[in-house]
DNA sequence: TATAAGTTGTTGCTTTTGCAACTTTTTTTT
DNA sequence: AAAAAAAAGTTGCAAAAGCAACAACTTATA
Protein backbone atom coordinates (compact mmCIF):
# COMPACT_ATOMS: atom_id res chain seq x y z
CA UNK A 1 0.00 0.00 0.00
CA UNK A 2 1.16 3.42 -0.41
CA UNK A 3 2.04 4.63 2.40
CA UNK A 4 2.11 8.17 1.36
CA UNK A 5 -1.75 8.20 1.18
CA UNK A 6 -3.24 11.73 2.36
CA UNK A 7 -6.71 11.48 3.45
CA UNK A 8 -6.83 14.98 3.47
CA UNK A 9 -5.49 15.72 0.39
CA UNK A 10 -8.40 13.48 -0.56
CA UNK A 11 -10.72 15.55 0.74
CA UNK A 12 -9.11 18.74 -0.84
CA UNK A 13 -9.30 17.38 -4.37
CA UNK A 14 -13.19 15.83 -3.47
CA UNK A 15 -14.21 19.80 -2.94
CA UNK A 16 -12.63 20.87 -5.98
CA UNK A 17 -14.35 18.79 -8.18
CA UNK A 18 -17.20 18.54 -9.78
CA UNK A 19 -18.90 16.00 -7.15
CA UNK A 20 -22.09 17.55 -5.82
CA UNK A 21 -21.23 17.07 -2.02
CA UNK A 22 -23.36 18.04 0.82
CA UNK A 23 -21.79 19.24 4.18
CA UNK A 24 -23.95 18.94 7.74
CA UNK A 25 -23.64 19.42 11.32
CA UNK A 26 -24.57 17.26 13.90
CA UNK A 27 -24.89 17.59 17.68
CA UNK A 28 -23.82 15.03 20.43
CA UNK A 29 -26.14 11.95 20.02
CA UNK A 30 -27.73 12.91 16.95
CA UNK A 31 -28.01 10.44 14.13
CA UNK A 32 -25.91 10.52 11.48
CA UNK A 33 -27.03 8.48 8.63
CA UNK A 34 -28.91 4.73 9.13
CA UNK A 35 -28.17 2.56 6.77
CA UNK A 36 -31.31 1.14 5.95
CA UNK A 37 -31.47 2.32 2.14
CA UNK A 38 -29.45 1.31 -0.68
CA UNK A 39 -28.39 4.79 -1.41
CA UNK A 40 -24.65 3.78 -1.48
CA UNK A 41 -23.57 6.69 0.39
CA UNK A 42 -20.07 7.27 1.21
CA UNK A 43 -19.10 9.72 4.21
CA UNK A 44 -16.43 11.37 5.23
CA UNK A 45 -15.94 12.45 8.60
CA UNK A 46 -14.20 16.02 8.76
CA UNK A 47 -14.18 17.03 12.50
CA UNK A 48 -15.59 15.27 15.78
CA UNK A 49 -16.42 11.14 16.53
CA UNK A 50 -19.16 9.06 16.39
CA UNK A 51 -19.91 5.69 15.97
CA UNK A 52 -21.73 3.00 13.59
CA UNK A 53 -24.14 1.31 15.94
CA UNK A 54 -25.99 -2.03 15.51
CA UNK A 55 -29.20 -2.32 18.14
CA UNK A 56 -30.19 -6.69 18.10
CA UNK A 57 -33.44 -7.63 18.73
CA UNK A 58 -32.25 -9.20 22.40
CA UNK A 59 -32.02 -5.68 23.31
CA UNK A 60 -28.14 -5.53 23.05
CA UNK A 61 -26.03 -2.59 21.33
CA UNK A 62 -22.58 -3.40 19.70
CA UNK A 63 -20.73 -0.39 18.60
CA UNK A 64 -19.50 -1.87 15.30
CA UNK A 65 -17.12 0.76 14.85
CA UNK A 66 -15.66 4.02 15.92
CA UNK A 67 -15.18 6.80 13.91
CA UNK A 68 -12.51 10.23 14.54
CA UNK A 69 -11.56 12.65 12.06
CA UNK A 70 -11.38 11.75 8.67
CA UNK A 71 -12.37 8.64 8.86
CA UNK A 72 -15.12 7.23 5.90
CA UNK A 73 -18.10 5.19 6.42
CA UNK A 74 -21.92 4.63 4.75
CA UNK A 75 -24.14 1.91 2.99
CA UNK A 76 -21.32 1.09 0.40
CA UNK A 77 -19.14 -0.25 2.77
CA UNK A 78 -22.24 -2.65 3.94
CA UNK A 79 -24.64 -5.45 3.14
CA UNK A 80 -27.72 -5.13 5.08
CA UNK A 81 -28.75 -8.68 5.10
CA UNK A 82 -30.35 -8.85 8.61
CA UNK A 83 -33.04 -6.37 9.84
CA UNK A 84 -30.81 -4.78 13.05
CA UNK A 85 -30.73 -1.36 12.98
CA UNK A 86 -27.36 0.27 11.99
CA UNK A 87 -27.13 3.94 12.76
CA UNK A 88 -23.88 6.37 12.62
CA UNK A 89 -24.68 8.43 15.85
CA UNK A 90 -22.35 11.27 16.61
CA UNK A 91 -20.68 11.61 20.23
CA UNK A 92 -19.99 15.11 20.16
CA UNK A 93 -20.55 17.92 17.26
CA UNK A 94 -19.58 16.26 14.00
CA UNK A 95 -19.01 17.55 10.52
CA UNK A 96 -19.57 15.07 7.59
CA UNK A 97 -18.93 15.18 3.83
CA UNK A 98 -22.03 13.18 2.33
CA UNK A 99 -21.53 11.43 -1.30
CA UNK A 100 -23.09 9.36 -3.51
CA UNK A 101 -20.26 6.66 -4.20
CA UNK A 102 -21.19 6.65 -7.87
CA UNK A 103 -20.53 10.00 -8.56
CA UNK A 104 -17.03 9.84 -6.93
CA UNK A 105 -16.26 6.27 -8.80
CA UNK A 106 -17.65 6.80 -12.12
CA UNK A 107 -15.87 8.84 -14.80
CA UNK A 108 -16.57 12.52 -14.92
CA UNK A 109 -18.75 13.76 -17.82
CA UNK A 110 -16.90 17.35 -17.47
CA UNK A 111 -13.39 15.42 -16.95
CA UNK A 112 -12.48 17.57 -14.88
CA UNK A 113 -8.65 17.69 -13.76
CA UNK A 114 -9.48 15.80 -10.48
CA UNK A 115 -11.68 13.08 -11.50
CA UNK A 116 -8.72 11.12 -12.26
CA UNK A 117 -6.47 11.20 -9.58
CA UNK A 118 -9.56 10.81 -7.25
CA UNK A 119 -10.18 7.42 -8.93
CA UNK A 120 -6.60 6.81 -8.22
CA UNK A 121 -6.43 7.59 -4.82
CA UNK A 122 -10.05 5.44 -4.29
CA UNK A 123 -8.59 2.11 -3.89
CA UNK A 124 -6.28 3.39 -0.91
CA UNK A 125 -8.95 5.02 0.73
CA UNK A 126 -11.01 1.76 1.03
CA UNK A 127 -7.99 -0.50 1.24
CA UNK A 128 -7.54 1.27 4.51
CA UNK A 129 -10.75 0.77 5.44
CA UNK A 130 -10.00 -3.49 4.95
CA UNK A 131 -6.86 -2.78 7.50
CA UNK A 132 -8.84 -1.63 9.99
CA UNK A 133 -11.74 -4.33 9.76
CA UNK A 134 -9.18 -6.70 9.92
CA UNK A 135 -7.84 -5.45 12.88
CA UNK A 136 -11.31 -5.43 14.87
CA UNK A 137 -12.01 -9.02 13.54
CA UNK A 138 -8.49 -9.60 15.00
CA UNK A 139 -10.11 -8.38 18.38
CA UNK A 140 -13.12 -9.69 18.13
CA UNK A 141 -11.75 -13.52 17.83
CA UNK A 142 -9.81 -13.30 20.90
CA UNK A 143 -11.27 -15.63 23.00
CA UNK A 144 -11.67 -14.07 26.79
CA UNK A 145 -12.45 -10.41 28.17
CA UNK A 146 -8.81 -10.24 29.37
CA UNK A 147 -7.55 -11.15 25.85
CA UNK A 148 -9.53 -8.21 24.01
CA UNK A 149 -8.77 -5.59 26.77
CA UNK A 150 -4.88 -6.41 26.54
CA UNK A 151 -5.02 -6.66 22.67
CA UNK A 152 -7.23 -3.04 22.41
CA UNK A 153 -4.83 -1.52 24.81
CA UNK A 154 -1.89 -3.07 22.90
CA UNK A 155 -3.68 -1.29 19.49
CA UNK A 156 -4.17 1.63 21.38
CA UNK A 157 -0.59 2.17 22.47
CA UNK A 158 1.32 0.92 19.48
CA UNK A 159 -0.81 3.87 17.36
CA UNK A 160 -0.31 6.53 20.40
CA UNK A 161 3.50 5.80 20.45
CA UNK A 162 3.32 5.87 24.24
CA UNK A 163 2.61 3.29 26.99
CA UNK A 164 0.15 5.70 28.26
CA UNK A 165 -3.13 6.80 26.29
CA UNK A 166 -6.17 7.69 26.76
CA UNK A 167 -9.48 6.03 26.26
CA UNK A 168 -11.46 7.06 23.01
CA UNK A 169 -14.97 6.21 24.68
CA UNK A 170 -16.25 5.46 28.03
CA UNK A 171 -16.11 2.49 29.69
CA UNK A 172 -19.83 1.69 28.89
CA UNK A 173 -19.27 1.83 24.91
CA UNK A 174 -15.55 -0.07 25.47
CA UNK A 175 -17.79 -2.99 26.53
CA UNK A 176 -20.46 -2.78 23.64
CA UNK A 177 -17.35 -2.32 21.28
CA UNK A 178 -15.87 -5.08 22.75
CA UNK A 179 -18.95 -7.02 22.51
CA UNK A 180 -18.72 -8.42 26.44
CA UNK A 181 -21.17 -7.56 29.35
CA UNK A 182 -20.05 -4.42 31.17
CA UNK A 183 -19.94 -5.42 34.70
CA UNK A 184 -17.94 -8.48 33.41
CA UNK A 185 -15.72 -6.21 31.42
CA UNK A 186 -15.12 -3.94 34.80
CA UNK A 187 -14.34 -7.12 36.87
CA UNK A 188 -11.88 -8.23 34.23
CA UNK A 189 -10.33 -4.39 34.50
CA UNK A 190 -9.65 -4.74 37.92
CA UNK A 191 -8.29 -8.02 37.65
CA UNK A 192 -5.79 -6.39 35.37
CA UNK A 193 -5.21 -3.94 37.99
CA UNK A 194 -4.68 -6.22 40.27
CA UNK A 195 -2.32 -8.27 38.45
CA UNK A 196 -0.16 -5.50 37.68
CA UNK A 197 -0.53 -5.23 33.88
CA UNK A 198 -2.26 -1.98 33.68
CA UNK A 199 -2.49 1.13 35.83
CA UNK A 200 -5.60 3.03 35.45
CA UNK A 201 -6.77 6.74 36.20
CA UNK A 202 -9.73 7.89 34.84
CA UNK A 203 -9.94 7.52 31.16
CA UNK A 204 -6.01 7.36 30.80
CA UNK A 205 -4.46 3.83 30.43
CA UNK A 206 -0.61 2.78 31.22
CA UNK A 207 0.62 -0.77 30.12
CA UNK A 208 2.85 -2.02 32.66
CA UNK A 209 3.76 -5.70 30.16
CA UNK A 210 6.44 -5.09 28.17
CA UNK B 1 -21.57 -0.43 -5.71
CA UNK B 2 -21.33 -1.66 -9.15
CA UNK B 3 -23.69 -4.67 -8.84
CA UNK B 4 -22.40 -5.29 -12.30
CA UNK B 5 -18.83 -6.42 -11.24
CA UNK B 6 -17.21 -9.46 -12.62
CA UNK B 7 -14.30 -10.87 -10.75
CA UNK B 8 -13.71 -13.28 -13.87
CA UNK B 9 -13.66 -10.51 -16.34
CA UNK B 10 -11.21 -8.72 -13.96
CA UNK B 11 -8.86 -11.66 -13.55
CA UNK B 12 -9.17 -11.72 -17.88
CA UNK B 13 -7.83 -8.56 -17.80
CA UNK B 14 -4.80 -9.03 -15.23
CA UNK B 15 -3.80 -12.25 -17.62
CA UNK B 16 -4.22 -9.62 -20.67
CA UNK B 17 -2.49 -6.53 -19.15
CA UNK B 18 1.38 -6.05 -19.22
CA UNK B 19 1.52 -7.29 -15.22
CA UNK B 20 4.03 -9.52 -14.24
CA UNK B 21 1.73 -12.80 -12.97
CA UNK B 22 2.38 -15.99 -11.19
CA UNK B 23 0.19 -18.74 -11.61
CA UNK B 24 1.38 -21.88 -8.72
CA UNK B 25 -0.39 -24.26 -8.01
CA UNK B 26 -0.93 -25.62 -4.19
CA UNK B 27 -2.01 -28.83 -2.58
CA UNK B 28 -3.95 -30.14 -0.32
CA UNK B 29 -2.95 -28.45 3.48
CA UNK B 30 0.29 -26.48 1.37
CA UNK B 31 0.94 -23.05 2.72
CA UNK B 32 -0.38 -20.66 -0.34
CA UNK B 33 1.26 -17.64 1.76
CA UNK B 34 2.65 -16.29 5.66
CA UNK B 35 1.62 -12.89 5.71
CA UNK B 36 4.63 -11.73 7.59
CA UNK B 37 7.15 -9.70 5.16
CA UNK B 38 5.52 -6.37 3.62
CA UNK B 39 5.80 -7.36 -0.35
CA UNK B 40 2.26 -6.12 -1.00
CA UNK B 41 1.29 -9.15 -1.99
CA UNK B 42 -2.40 -9.49 -3.50
CA UNK B 43 -3.68 -13.21 -4.64
CA UNK B 44 -6.48 -14.53 -6.42
CA UNK B 45 -7.92 -17.94 -5.28
CA UNK B 46 -8.80 -19.26 -8.84
CA UNK B 47 -9.59 -22.69 -8.29
CA UNK B 48 -10.27 -24.41 -4.97
CA UNK B 49 -10.67 -23.28 -1.35
CA UNK B 50 -8.26 -22.39 1.03
CA UNK B 51 -8.57 -20.54 4.82
CA UNK B 52 -6.43 -17.87 6.51
CA UNK B 53 -5.61 -18.89 9.70
CA UNK B 54 -4.21 -18.08 12.67
CA UNK B 55 -2.16 -19.16 15.42
CA UNK B 56 -1.79 -17.62 18.90
CA UNK B 57 0.18 -17.62 21.79
CA UNK B 58 -2.27 -19.82 24.19
CA UNK B 59 -2.53 -22.20 21.17
CA UNK B 60 -6.01 -21.45 19.77
CA UNK B 61 -6.15 -21.59 16.18
CA UNK B 62 -8.59 -18.92 14.35
CA UNK B 63 -9.64 -19.17 11.02
CA UNK B 64 -10.29 -15.51 10.24
CA UNK B 65 -11.23 -15.84 6.56
CA UNK B 66 -12.56 -18.95 4.47
CA UNK B 67 -12.15 -18.03 0.20
CA UNK B 68 -13.60 -20.19 -2.57
CA UNK B 69 -13.19 -19.83 -6.10
CA UNK B 70 -12.45 -16.18 -7.18
CA UNK B 71 -11.81 -14.98 -3.56
CA UNK B 72 -8.89 -12.32 -3.21
CA UNK B 73 -6.84 -12.41 -0.04
CA UNK B 74 -2.88 -11.51 0.51
CA UNK B 75 -0.90 -8.86 2.94
CA UNK B 76 -2.51 -5.72 1.26
CA UNK B 77 -5.10 -6.36 3.00
CA UNK B 78 -3.57 -5.93 6.42
CA UNK B 79 -1.43 -4.47 8.34
CA UNK B 80 0.87 -6.82 10.73
CA UNK B 81 0.80 -6.08 13.96
CA UNK B 82 1.26 -8.65 16.15
CA UNK B 83 3.58 -11.56 16.16
CA UNK B 84 0.95 -13.87 15.64
CA UNK B 85 1.16 -16.34 12.60
CA UNK B 86 -1.05 -15.85 9.98
CA UNK B 87 -1.10 -18.34 7.21
CA UNK B 88 -3.18 -19.01 4.13
CA UNK B 89 -3.75 -22.91 3.96
CA UNK B 90 -4.90 -25.06 1.38
CA UNK B 91 -8.27 -27.32 1.91
CA UNK B 92 -8.03 -28.93 -1.01
CA UNK B 93 -5.83 -28.66 -4.53
CA UNK B 94 -5.59 -24.97 -5.28
CA UNK B 95 -4.68 -22.60 -8.07
CA UNK B 96 -3.68 -18.86 -7.01
CA UNK B 97 -2.34 -15.94 -9.13
CA UNK B 98 0.30 -13.68 -7.36
CA UNK B 99 0.40 -10.24 -7.76
CA UNK B 100 2.29 -7.09 -6.33
CA UNK B 101 -0.24 -5.18 -5.38
CA UNK B 102 1.75 -1.88 -6.81
CA UNK B 103 2.30 -3.45 -10.39
CA UNK B 104 -1.70 -3.19 -10.61
CA UNK B 105 -2.55 -0.07 -9.26
CA UNK B 106 0.45 2.48 -10.18
CA UNK B 107 0.40 3.80 -13.99
CA UNK B 108 1.24 1.64 -16.09
CA UNK B 109 4.41 2.26 -18.75
CA UNK B 110 3.50 0.74 -21.63
CA UNK B 111 0.22 2.51 -20.75
CA UNK B 112 -1.28 -1.22 -22.26
CA UNK B 113 -4.69 -0.73 -22.96
CA UNK B 114 -6.15 -3.00 -20.01
CA UNK B 115 -4.60 -0.67 -17.31
CA UNK B 116 -6.72 2.06 -17.44
CA UNK B 117 -9.77 -0.55 -16.96
CA UNK B 118 -8.11 -2.05 -14.43
CA UNK B 119 -7.92 0.77 -12.11
CA UNK B 120 -11.78 1.45 -12.46
CA UNK B 121 -12.26 -2.50 -11.54
CA UNK B 122 -10.14 -2.19 -8.02
CA UNK B 123 -12.42 0.11 -6.06
CA UNK B 124 -14.82 -2.33 -6.93
CA UNK B 125 -12.75 -5.28 -6.04
CA UNK B 126 -11.46 -3.69 -2.91
CA UNK B 127 -15.23 -2.78 -1.75
CA UNK B 128 -16.42 -6.60 -2.16
CA UNK B 129 -13.99 -7.41 0.60
CA UNK B 130 -14.95 -4.66 3.01
CA UNK B 131 -18.62 -5.89 2.76
CA UNK B 132 -17.65 -9.72 3.34
CA UNK B 133 -15.44 -8.16 5.90
CA UNK B 134 -18.16 -6.58 7.77
CA UNK B 135 -20.21 -10.09 7.76
CA UNK B 136 -17.69 -11.46 9.43
CA UNK B 137 -17.14 -8.89 11.72
CA UNK B 138 -21.41 -8.99 12.18
CA UNK B 139 -21.54 -12.54 13.28
CA UNK B 140 -18.23 -12.36 15.76
CA UNK B 141 -20.15 -9.68 17.44
CA UNK B 142 -23.16 -12.02 18.43
CA UNK B 143 -22.71 -12.96 21.93
CA UNK B 144 -23.55 -16.51 22.22
CA UNK B 145 -22.80 -19.37 20.66
CA UNK B 146 -26.18 -20.08 19.45
CA UNK B 147 -26.55 -16.81 17.97
CA UNK B 148 -23.19 -17.33 16.18
CA UNK B 149 -24.37 -20.85 14.83
CA UNK B 150 -27.80 -18.93 13.54
CA UNK B 151 -26.65 -16.10 11.87
CA UNK B 152 -23.78 -17.93 10.19
CA UNK B 153 -26.41 -20.58 8.82
CA UNK B 154 -28.92 -17.87 7.89
CA UNK B 155 -25.89 -16.25 5.78
CA UNK B 156 -25.40 -19.52 4.23
CA UNK B 157 -29.23 -20.24 3.30
CA UNK B 158 -29.68 -16.44 1.75
CA UNK B 159 -26.23 -17.46 -0.37
CA UNK B 160 -27.69 -20.71 -1.44
CA UNK B 161 -31.27 -19.62 -1.93
CA UNK B 162 -32.35 -22.25 -0.06
CA UNK B 163 -33.32 -23.54 3.09
CA UNK B 164 -30.89 -26.44 2.91
CA UNK B 165 -27.18 -26.11 2.36
CA UNK B 166 -24.10 -28.06 2.96
CA UNK B 167 -20.66 -26.41 5.43
CA UNK B 168 -18.09 -25.05 3.37
CA UNK B 169 -15.92 -26.92 6.14
CA UNK B 170 -15.61 -29.63 8.69
CA UNK B 171 -17.69 -28.80 12.41
CA UNK B 172 -14.00 -28.78 13.87
CA UNK B 173 -13.20 -25.96 11.49
CA UNK B 174 -16.96 -24.11 12.30
CA UNK B 175 -15.46 -23.56 15.87
CA UNK B 176 -12.38 -22.38 14.51
CA UNK B 177 -14.16 -19.89 12.49
CA UNK B 178 -16.92 -18.90 15.15
CA UNK B 179 -13.77 -18.71 17.73
CA UNK B 180 -15.92 -21.05 20.11
CA UNK B 181 -14.80 -23.77 21.90
CA UNK B 182 -15.73 -26.90 19.33
CA UNK B 183 -17.32 -29.33 22.50
CA UNK B 184 -19.92 -26.44 23.51
CA UNK B 185 -20.29 -25.72 19.74
CA UNK B 186 -21.41 -29.26 19.31
CA UNK B 187 -23.73 -28.97 22.65
CA UNK B 188 -25.04 -26.37 20.96
CA UNK B 189 -25.95 -27.77 18.02
CA UNK B 190 -27.58 -30.80 19.41
CA UNK B 191 -29.79 -28.54 21.27
CA UNK B 192 -30.73 -26.27 18.23
CA UNK B 193 -31.55 -29.77 16.96
CA UNK B 194 -33.51 -30.49 20.15
CA UNK B 195 -35.11 -27.57 19.76
CA UNK B 196 -36.76 -28.06 16.41
CA UNK B 197 -34.52 -25.02 15.01
CA UNK B 198 -32.03 -27.10 12.55
CA UNK B 199 -32.30 -30.56 10.92
CA UNK B 200 -28.92 -32.22 10.25
CA UNK B 201 -27.87 -35.00 7.74
CA UNK B 202 -24.24 -35.04 7.63
CA UNK B 203 -22.72 -31.62 6.59
CA UNK B 204 -26.01 -30.72 5.38
CA UNK B 205 -28.01 -28.68 6.93
CA UNK B 206 -31.84 -27.27 7.19
CA UNK B 207 -33.31 -24.23 8.71
CA UNK B 208 -36.37 -24.88 10.57
CA UNK B 209 -37.20 -21.59 11.64
CA UNK B 210 -39.00 -18.67 9.18
C1' DT C 1 -6.55 -53.56 3.28
C1' DA C 2 -4.65 -52.66 7.58
C1' DT C 3 -3.15 -48.76 10.09
C1' DA C 4 -2.94 -44.23 11.20
C1' DA C 5 -4.89 -39.82 11.44
C1' DG C 6 -8.50 -36.92 11.81
C1' DT C 7 -13.49 -35.80 12.77
C1' DT C 8 -17.73 -36.26 15.27
C1' DG C 9 -20.23 -36.88 19.26
C1' DT C 10 -20.59 -36.90 24.25
C1' DT C 11 -20.01 -35.89 29.19
C1' DG C 12 -18.43 -34.34 34.03
C1' DC C 13 -16.33 -30.75 35.88
C1' DT C 14 -14.37 -25.97 36.18
C1' DT C 15 -14.01 -21.38 34.90
C1' DT C 16 -15.66 -17.49 32.76
C1' DT C 17 -19.18 -14.58 31.50
C1' DG C 18 -23.71 -12.63 31.84
C1' DC C 19 -27.54 -10.75 34.50
C1' DA C 20 -29.70 -7.97 37.90
C1' DA C 21 -29.53 -5.00 41.30
C1' DC C 22 -27.62 -1.44 43.88
C1' DT C 23 -24.22 2.38 45.51
C1' DT C 24 -21.13 5.93 44.47
C1' DT C 25 -19.21 9.20 41.55
C1' DT C 26 -19.10 12.21 37.61
C1' DT C 27 -21.24 14.85 34.06
C1' DT C 28 -25.00 17.31 32.08
C1' DT C 29 -29.12 20.02 32.24
C1' DT C 30 -32.36 23.11 34.30
C1' DA D 1 -26.31 25.34 42.58
C1' DA D 2 -29.65 21.81 42.63
C1' DA D 3 -31.61 18.14 40.25
C1' DA D 4 -31.35 14.71 36.90
C1' DA D 5 -29.01 11.64 34.12
C1' DA D 6 -25.22 9.00 32.86
C1' DA D 7 -21.16 6.39 33.99
C1' DA D 8 -18.27 3.76 37.09
C1' DG D 9 -17.75 0.45 40.33
C1' DT D 10 -19.42 -3.78 42.98
C1' DT D 11 -21.44 -8.16 44.12
C1' DG D 12 -24.17 -12.68 44.49
C1' DC D 13 -26.01 -15.82 41.74
C1' DA D 14 -27.18 -18.25 37.36
C1' DA D 15 -26.09 -19.60 32.87
C1' DA D 16 -22.95 -20.31 29.27
C1' DA D 17 -18.72 -21.64 27.59
C1' DG D 18 -14.25 -23.84 28.02
C1' DC D 19 -11.40 -27.87 29.15
C1' DA D 20 -10.14 -32.59 29.16
C1' DA D 21 -10.84 -36.96 28.11
C1' DC D 22 -12.64 -40.65 25.66
C1' DA D 23 -15.40 -43.65 22.36
C1' DA D 24 -17.27 -44.26 17.76
C1' DC D 25 -16.82 -43.39 13.29
C1' DT D 26 -14.85 -41.71 8.79
C1' DT D 27 -11.16 -40.57 5.73
C1' DA D 28 -6.59 -40.75 4.26
C1' DT D 29 -2.06 -43.32 3.77
C1' DA D 30 1.40 -46.87 3.87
Amino acid sequence: MDVNFDIEEFIQKLENSCHRVQKKTFLKNEVITSYIKKRNQFCILVNGNADLVRYDLNGNRTIVEHFTKNDVFGEVFYTITTNNELLVEAREKCEVLFYGYNDIHNKCRNNCKFHQELSEDLPELILSKVTDLNMRIELLTKRSIRDKLIGYFTMLSTRNLSKTFSLPFSLTDLADYLSVDRSAMMRELKLLKDDGFIEKNGNKITLLYK
